[in-house]
DNA sequence: AACGCTAAATTTAACGTTCAAATCGAAGCG
DNA sequence: CGCTTCGATTTGAACGTTAAATTTAGCGTT
């Protein structure tokens, strides 16, 4: 039960290895009827490169890094999940795979960066989660180590974000969506709650909302903006201080589904009924929104994960990276409307 | 910026490179003093074995497959993303790393099992979602890969179980629990609300209920095991037929947290409250449980983790799998009480 | 002093692949 | 007919590591 090498396809084929070799990775190099021949040697035989040499001899090993993620909150864990499981369908088809790890912080994920491409020689990473200061963006660019990220490069000066691929899902329209949705279904008084001011992500999402708001001549009157960290309970007791206010909201657009089960659950627990007495959109329609009828802004994961791919495969065409990094990719999101509003 | 290889620390130590390979191998072969200058070449140069070649010697790669999972009904797909979580940062502490992959069927799951191995030498792989008929458990036997699953190896003949190594969560002492929970709390009137029998998992979690049912003496009124799909919709239809019968019962425990968050909607839905006036026990304590307060039973993915990563380690140990399999484990899973029970 | 024995180190070869250079054969051309 | 050119194929070497065989040095025994 010996292993079937070039080798063993050289000799069943009368060619040398190399020629072997060349029809599988050059095959124009190689005369049709000798093509043909190895061909039907390596079928016959059931041969299959391996990698390990390959990887020896060429410094690429068709592998790709990427972190997962402690499950925090649970609610939010899912959007991580569903573009892992599309990007491995995706790359594997491509004939890459995915190797995962985990990493305490930035710092931490670095030195894994490290490690990964000595020991195992990984041709790219993809990473997610980025933000303002993100060290990691920078330390594999100063190494020119391929890799894209899901999520933009924030904070950054404007001519840095064009300094690596990057595949993110445009926030701001998606809470825009949502807000253009309430008002069509009649609603003049709309709130938003998000997290503190300067988390880019959460800033990017209520700009949709106070732009709508602007352009429709809808003003926000103090308290309908609200800005608390990521959470259930927190989610909960801002969306009370709304419902408190002497001229309340009628629907509250939020940044996260956590913080929109969050106002979820202080509506129904006063006996409310949301998308009947107050109207409740989440972001990244997790599991839990569909439960119990959120409507909430959708990520297109399939999506981004193919861009990623095609960014990676790129990137990975070339030995060295090019000049130019591809150009990036904002997708839109999805609202999906159910009995919340 | 050339790369520390063998050859560099040997030259720097003043030893051959057999020797440093010996340092890092089989340090009780060498020279205490030796060793050390050997040690601190490699600390200086900051040296780190390349897998890749390491690989093409000794055919291990220190690489370890799991498949993920197409996140199904979205409630229970946490389950896989937690115990993978887990996994990763368990085996990544002990030097290997997990490659992901997603497969349709068994079948398709075994080509990607050759494929993996012809091309990436992969040392092992975890199974999970395990099912009478398994042909993934026979096919890797066969050719002597190591592995373990995180399942039991259902329906075979009792000493078939014991053939590879495996950990699991009891199921049926956790509905045990929940049901036990329930009589505690004054409950006389339980259901069980689960799978189609058949099912492995779902008969081993009904098993819980009605043996304990039958050691108190509590009887089963028709209607009162229910077995449907997995599902929120089939567990809402399931739950109403429950709550519409002459006798409803006051206290549902189920298979799934799908299930009972089906329940949970149908009987909020009729103005019921989850925990006053009928009580639900979920299973899997997915991240919705939290939310909405649905009682759930946890399983102890960090547990099943390190138990799988110590029967790899078991089974790595040795060029050949050894020919007794590791003792199983059997994890007990945990009661989770919300307001909803 | 010759002998065997062990520990410690080195040398040799091999894992499977691809790159670079060399060889071979057939055609083209003056 | 000899010389060049070009395409197709082969040869030789190398990627970084480890298993097996070999050499060297040191020690105790008789």
């Amino acid at each position: 039960m010996a292993r079937v090498t070039l080798e063993s396809v050289a000799r069943h084929a009368s060619v040398s290895t190399q020629t072997v070799s060349n029809v599988i990775n050059a095959p124009h190099r190689v005369r049709p009827e000798t093509l043909a021949r190895v061909q039907a040697a390596i079928k016959e035989l059931n041969y299959r490169p391996n990698q390990a040499s390959r990887t020896l001899r060429t410094r690429r090993s068709r592998l790709i890094g990427a972190r997962i993620e402690p499950p925090r909150d649970g609610v939010n864990g899912a959007v991580l999940a569903h573009f892992l499981q599309s990007l491995t369908a995706r790359t594997q088809e491509a004939g890459y795979r995915i190797v995962v790890f985990t990493a305490t912080d930035d710092e931490h994920e670095c030195s894994l960066y490290e490690q990964l491409l000595d020991d195992h020689d990984l041709d790219a990473f993809v990473l997610h989660a980025t933000h303002a200061g993100d060290r990691r963006t920078a330390w594999l660019t100063e190494r020119r180590v391929p890799f894209v990220t899901f999520g933009r490069p924030w904070g950054a000066e404007p001519e840095a974000a064009e300094r690596h691929g990057w595949v993110d899902v445009d926030g701001a329209q998606g809470t825009l969506a949502a807000t253009r949705h309430l008002i069509e279904t009649g609603h003049q008084r709309i709130a938003f709650l998000g997290w503190p001011e300067g988390l880019e992500v959460g800033d990017d999402r209520r700009s949709g909302w106070s732009a709508l708001l602007a352009v429709s001549g809808i003003d926000t009157p103090a308290g309908y903006d609200a800005g608390v960290p990521d959470g259930l309970d927190t989610g909960r007791q801002a969306a009370a201080a709304m419902l408190d206010l002497p001229v309340p909201p009628t629907a509250i657009v939020c940044a996260s589904d956590s913080l929109a089960l969050g106002a979820w659950t202080e509506i129904t627990t006063r006996g409310l009924r949301p998308g009947v007495d107050v109207a409740v959109v989440g972001f990244d329609d997790s599991p839990t929104a569909g439960v119990v009828g959120l409507s909430s802004v959708a990520q297109p994961y399939d999506e981004a994960a193919a861009a990623c791919l095609r960014m990676l495969q790129e990137l990975l065409a070339t030995p060295e990276p090019p000049a130019v990094p591809p150009t990036p990719v904002l997708l839109p999101p999805r609202l999906v409307v159910r009995a919340s509003g």
